[in-house]
DNA sequence: ATTTATACCTTGTATCACAAAGTACTAAAA
DNA sequence: TTTTAGTACTTTGTGATACAAGGTATAAAT
């Protein structure tokens, strides 16, 4: 066991790039909200449903996703989300501002 | 003005990676809360007061750092912050758990 | 004495994410 | 055919972080 909750620095961290994170995945193929927590469980990116699905509604609401529901192999139907233009501009201003903030504390921690 | 509000975007990006900047800065030369800010503005990590004080007291709560007071050539006596041995154990951590994210992140942006 | 500048501190609010519990649908097992 | 297990979506309550705004206090200049 450590001194320090790495965890729990790692989460604090990740705050704040989830948004960036769903936007991204979804960039590249539609998907609905259990394959989406598997995604980023896999990427270490760990998130649990009550958190991704409001921010679903929330991304849905600001027009930035849309979705539509499909029938599932096995068990109940499913949710698939899809990026709009809209998400997709956004998408590329988080891109520029997640690097502004890599190069910002690259600048603090080494000057 | 900007369809996004970029600013808020970055301000949520910074969530949990000011505490790793007050340690980076920290490290290297004590300071006091006023020039902390000041320093942080310039880096476009902006930070204000209500934000600053109570992190530095968490922190000092924490031993992650102590503090002294010194009289100001000019104004009332200063609060001069310095980093401790637990404090930068807590920095080099801090080091593997950012490099991590964008790691992280990067992957997830391209893959 | 009042104003200006500097510095520290507190309270209330919003947001984000988590934990935990709940709802609902489907298919297979008892 | 009822029950159980598995999958998927949703909601409620809580804690932590940061901001906005206002407050306290010291010291020098007018």
């Amino acid at each position: 066991m450590n001194e320090f909750n790495t965890d729990n620095i790692k989460a604090q961290m990740r705050k704040g790039v989830l948004e960036y994170c769903i936007l991204s995945i979804l960039n590249k193929n539609d998907a609905y909200a259990s394959s989406l927590i598997s995604e980023l469980k896999e990427a270490k990116m760990i998130v649990v449903e009550g958190t991704l699905y409001p921010l679903l509604t929330r991304q849905k609401n600001q027009e930035l996703l849309t979705y539509r529901w499909e029938e599932s192999p096995q068990g109940p139907p499913r949710k698939y989300y899809a990026i709009t233009d809209k998400g997709r501009a956004l998408l590329e201003e988080m891109d520029t501002a997640w690097q502004d903030v890599v190069e910002t504390l690259a600048l603090i921690r080494n000057k």
